[in-house]
DNA sequence: TCAATAGTTTAGAGCGATTCTAAAGTTAAG
DNA sequence: CTTAACTTTAGAATCGCTCTAAACTATTGA
């Protein structure tokens, strides 16, 4: 047990953003950092927020999910056109992505070696280098 | 002047990809096959017909990148949530993005090292692996 | 403790990209 | 030429997401 007040954990992040800490912050914010390494969509945050009973509208959670983002609690995953997915895991990393599914994993910043990466056309500054791995998922047998 | 025929080279390209050579797509197709690489949306491409005097509709446009792109004429590109683009290089190979802009560019294969690539979670298989350089121009002085 | 104020949430309208539908038009084959 | 199969198209529909403006809530300071 390395979490003895998510609680309080949770509000001191939101304070340290300068984020008022509402329920909906709350509650979402505990949804989406305990419990490890997520990577979310608007709408499946919405749904479980619901399903958990609490009550969020799905524009809060867009707002929400954008906000943290902002604020570096989050990280955009840009892997599907039709979506948008948030991840948990604001460290140096990449991506497995099960094109079936949509399913995202991340894989550890430095599990990936990559040399010689050109260097940027002039005027242009390396905002981050993104590597995702796709996959297919193979029919069980 | 490598391309003599071009309007043979497409119309040969459909029949190999089974497309039957419609006026339509002959148009989209020599606009993108003629003339390097190019990185397009559906919109873009669609004004630049317009524009050529060609009468397309939006709709056909998105048909025939997609048909193109189920033939391997095209590869679609994942970059950004709000739009799909389509490459013409349809070879390995990566990409720099300019966030501010929208403005694609390729990086060829041989570009970039990957090296340590984790391998594919049980049941998968790797599709692609796809390297993006996300770039922010700076303003010009 | 209680305004006043600034920041938040929300329902629902709006929007932009993309897909769908089904009717009209084309191409390929014989 | 006919016919059958395939294509195109306008416009409606859908989907993920953003905007708007009104209702709410947290914070601040008297």
């Amino acid at each position: 047990m390395t979490q003895e007040r998510p609680y309080a954990q949770t509000l001191t992040r939101l304070r340290e953003a300068g984020l008022r800490p509402t329920r909906q912050r709350l509650a979402l914010g505990r949804m989406l950092f305990e419990g490890g390494d997520r990577h979310v969509t608007a709408e499946a945050l919405h749904e479980e927020a619901q399903k958990a009973g609490v009550s969020v509208s799905l524009a809060t959670v867009y707002n929400t999910l954008h906000q943290f983002t902002e604020a570096d609690l989050l990280r955009e995953v840009v892997v599907d056109s039709s979506r948008t997915y948030f991840d948990t895991n604001i460290d140096d990393h990449h991506h497995f992505f099960i094109e079936n599914d949509g399913a995202l994993m991340d894989i550890a910043g430095d599990e990936i070696t990559i040399a010689n990466l050109p260097k940027a056309p002039d005027g242009t500054d390396i905002a981050r280098v993104d590597v995702i791995v796709r996959l297919h998922s193979r029919p069980r047998s």
